[in-house]
DNA sequence: CATGAATGAGCCTTCATTCAT
DNA sequence: AATGAATGAAGGCTCATTCAT
């Protein structure tokens, strides 16, 4: 009879997702996400049994939509290598990105995090070595390159460094070049 | 004559260093900071006037630190250009490091966090500039370098990626060599 | 259906005024009050944002009370304005005099309080410019006699001076005559 | 050797009483006052046992204080008993007059300060029975103006109405003439 | 007289959680 | 699915007080 679902257990998640994004795992608070919301705590506990019931479905979440969703959306648009590397790059404050960071800054401080990063971060980089593989031979250069490119990836939003006449993006062009990006 | 201070001032800095470094700024609070020097919280505000207080001499004490102790405990033990980048990646874990990433962290949240960390890295890009120079003739390649070996920094203690039969260690050589270290 | 809410909002706001009649403004701690009300202190917070909401909602039920239960009552019973005046002057230590009382000192230290102090004494002012009216022609002696009355009013809850022979009511009775009222 | 003391004994008392007239007696702290003075609270305990010490001193104080120093003040510029009821009227927000209410409130709640209080009050009350002696033969008339003339003294400062085209002091002025001050 | 340091109590506030409806 | 109400733990802050120097 009533509406399928007031505030889907899907809501919280996302809602969860972006106070990870904003503010790391101590900012996902059930009151404010009620809030953000606009429904009261009670409903929370309808959908889940507790907060970290909530923080493990946010982690199913992001490991899903960052392989499906990312990966997807580079293979659909197409192009060579080295155009899907420079989309990755360009992928800047994405939401999903700025989650990205605070669950590898997250992983640091909790193991059960650190396990599903890493499986992921395997993914990424079996990812990148088919990228790389198609302009670089050597499998020494291959491995060398997906780090070098992966922790430009994040560098990227972790350096707040200038860099004189030069933009940012300026120096990433350069430095994919410097990978052997064609 | 006077009692040596019974829990200096930095004292509360250092734990809160370490606080923040295990658990990011959110994890600074007072009450398990006392428990950790041995004193109760009330102590605490002889010393500062509230949180925020430690946390900003948190941040000066760690702009002094990484700069001056860093950059000189490299000058100090000298070698080459390359030797300094190759001791620089190996400084794995040292508290500093961790220090780092946690406030590169918290920047990304807190405009006057990002104020100071866009300084430091200003200062250190500097500093990475001159190395590279040392082995390296063009400007654009000095910065794209640059730019990746700060980002090879940070990603080695933000990526939890395997690489099969290779070491971390094994990639992080390559990838120097890769970037022109002779 | 809904259980008739455990403690409702307007326990709070009567026991508040309690403690500010008994102990003025600093005296409105929330814990005291909780306990008083046989609740957790954290009740407090689902029906108020903070203290200085209560603070507020106290105000707003003193002034409501003050003047309409006040006024009603002194018109409800009747005479003239000789008995209104005496009435008035005999409703020593009502619960509501001590809050009025009280709340007359927190408007010398509150601004906030003050005006809402003014709004209500120059309404109490006009009431008794009214019975003034009905047995005093000058306007002046009406202005004088209704600010004599007023302070009167306050003075016998102020001063603690005995009167020798004289009980405290038959100084009121001799001063009231005084003041013309016949 | 030293400076006779460096903050007396009366400086704390003459704080605290500043303190008392601005914030009731909660607002007598302790730290606070060190902090007008310019000192640790160390050497507050040099000088009184604790809090209650300090506020017993200080009601010493306003007693001796508000008993000699006013009367003196009154008998020396002389005048006749009208002029001087006048000039206890115009003792607007003098210091002293400001303590007297504070500590007419705080009498309210608490029967150590009553009982000093009554003492007060009754010295008070025969100075003015004195006063109003001079022109006035009736005995009742004589404790009937001596009652509305000290209630109006502190009417005049706790009761906030206006007076629409006079002013406050005009009114006085009537109620004065009203009680017969020629 | 006074500093420097600390203890402990008390209060305000925010939350996670529970429970009846 | 969700509200309304409450519990309890945790933490921030302010003080009175103590004590060694």
């Amino acid at each position: 009879m009533a509406a399928p679902t007031r505030t889907p257990r899907g809501k919280w998640i996302e809602e969860g997702l972006r106070a990870l994004a904003a503010g790391g795992p101590d900012a996902v608070r059930i009151e404010p996400l009620a809030q953000a919301l606009g429904v009261t705590r009670g409903g929370f506990y309808w959908h889940f049994n507790d907060r970290s019931a909530l923080l493990e479905e946010m982690l199913d979440r992001w490991e899903r939509a960052t392989t499906e969703e990312v990966n997807e959306r580079l293979e659909r648009e197409g192009g060579d290598a080295s155009a899907k590397l420079r989309r990755l790059l360009a992928l800047t404050s994405s939401s999903v990105l700025m989650t990205d960071l605070a669950v590898r800054d997250w992983a640091r401080r909790d193991q059960a995090v650190a396990v599903r990063l890493r499986r992921l971060d395997n993914r990424r980089m079996d990812y990148l070595r088919a990228l790389f593989g198609t302009f670089c031979a050597d499998a020494d250069d291959v491995e060398a390159g997906c780090m070098l490119f992966f922790s430009l990836l994040i560098g990227n939003h972790s350096i707040a460094a200038d860099h004189g006449t030069r933009s940012r993006a300026d120096v990433l062009n350069l430095a994919l070049r410097r990978l052997g990006a064609p």
